[in-house]
RNA sequence: GGAGGGGUUCCCGAGUGGCCAAAGGGAUCAGACUGUAAAUCUGACGGUUCUACCUUCGGAGGUUCGAAUCCUCCCCCCUCCA
């Protein structure tokens, strides 16, 4: 029985610390306490925060106890870790209202009412100076400069903010204020989430168990799923777009994602390699796995809807049921296709529109057109679309 | 406080007086092909009234026919020494 829980809690996850505490906690049969933090500064859920929040839902499952920890004392404070731009520090009224973003998103995988949402705020603002020097004494540069990055950066030359060593620091301490049996964050929060179990233990807690879940690649495979690079499928995403984001993914990423983020059991999903590998073709595979995301974020209907509608747009070419409507006022009975196409926002320059007209990518109507002096005239009301995905139906008057 | 190194187009990173709107890679976009918004190949990738012009190489001046490249001052980052 226990053996069955571990075996599925320990479904993709980089690493659990230590692993022979993680099983004695199970075994005591009470209902643990399971702390995440999140920043307040993102309130745009992603896949790649999905992976961690399905963990989650799956402790939840069993029994325990889920602790949502909101970062806004941080967050209030401006983190610029690793940037040059300072980010702004955020008003107590906005991280309130992100946080009630959050919520809404992350209720569609965690059950409302086994989850407690918190605020470190409320320890961390009642917290001294003299308090706050306390707690950075437990802990010497030389161990902050084991972490990965600090380290990478001291050795590169590149800045480290002495309030940076201060983060680990909090993030640790509210792991004592909030009595936390376990800690899940993701692989780049580990060494964050040690500092945890060593200042329970200097505060004569018993330390708590580190589980990290891997980070996500983005939709391009490279880098990690983030909004700021644009490589993400939000949990607000439409169905549609959330489809072919999926559907946009390479091959081999695929299964990453399977792993990760699909409900089907591991083996379905090697075996599905398998005939991948042998010649059967990996679209279907994608497909289902892209309903399968659909299906949770919106509903099977979606999900349905969103497969016929991507297939319709990329294998037919059919033009999307729904297009935005643009009316453009002109001063003259003629408008340059190229100016129009920029002023209705389907591109975003008059030199990028002069280029996609080069590249053969505009067509008005279904019609493909090559002249780039091309002029529209004003009383007209046709459907322009840029590439494959850019569509608007403009109409230009006086 | 002293000595030295550095800030380049979305990112990384070449470029040290004209051939530089600036190599190369990544990301992105488009076209072809297809199994799809995969892979692959090809092309584009500052702006505009587009065979030309304008703005860009931390900021402000200067030298020069001509500067990302040289000089001066300033701002920012880093290293070493104290």
């Amino acid at each position: 029985m226990l053996e069955d829980v571990l075996d599925k809690l320990r479904r993709g996850v980089d690493e659990i610390l230590v692993e022979s505490e993680f099983v004695a906690r199970l075994g005591e049969n009470r209902p643990l306490r399971i702390k995440a933090g999140f920043d307040p500064t993102a309130p745009d859920l992603h896949l790649g925060h999905v992976v961690l929040i399905n963990k989650l839902r799956q402790f939840q499952d069993f029994g325990h106890e889920i602790q949502f920890l909101i970062g806004d004392f941080t967050g209030m404070i401006g983190d610029p870790t690793g940037k040059n731009i300072t980010r702004k520090p955020l008003s107590k009224e906005e991280v309130l209202e992100n946080a009630k973003t959050y919520q809404e998103q992350v209720f569609k995988i965690l059950d409302p009412d086994k989850t407690q949402v918190v605020f470190n705020s409320t320890w961390m603002s009642r917290v001294s100076s003299a308090e706050l020097i306390q707690l950075a004494s437990k802990h010497t540069v030389a161990r902050m400069l084991e972490r990965d990055d600090f380290s990478k950066r001291f050795k590169g030359g590149q800045p480290i903010a002495i309030h940076e060593f201060l983060y680990p620091l909090i993030q640790g301490y509210d792991s004592v204020a909030m009595k936390a049996d376990i800690e899940l964050g993701g692989t780049d929060q580990k060494f964050n989430l040690l500092v945890g179990r060593q200042l329970q233990e200097i505060y004569g807690q018993k330390p708590q168990v580190v589980i990290t879940m891997p980070i996500l690649e983005g939709l391009n495979g490279v880098q990690k799923m983030s909004k700021s690079l644009d490589n993400y499928v939000a949990i607000a995403d439409s169905s549609d777009d959330m489809f072919g984001k999926i559907m946009s993914i390479s091959d081999d990423l695929m299964w990453r994602y399977f792993e990760l983020l699909s409900f089907n059991s591991l083996v379905d999903i090697h075996k599905w390699k398998k005939e991948c590998d042998d010649g059967a073709n990996p679209r279907n595979y994608k497909v289902s796995l892209a309903q399968e995301i659909v299906e949770r974020f919106h509903d099977a209907f979606a999900a349905k809807k969103a497969l016929e509608n991507f297939e319709a747009r990329f294998q037919r070419g059919v033009m999307p049921d729904e297009i935005d409507e643009i009316t453009l006022i002109v001063p003259n009975d003629f408008l340059a296709i190229a100016n129009l196409l920029n002023d209705a926002g389907l591109t975003k320059s008059t030199s990028e529109a002069l280029r996609m007209i080069k590249q053969g990518a505009v067509k008005i109507d279904g019609e493909k057109i090559n002249n780039p002096k091309l002029l529209i005239s004003v009383g007209t009301k046709q459907v322009y679309q840029v590439g494959k995905r850019r569509f608007a139906r403009i109409e230009i008057t006086k």
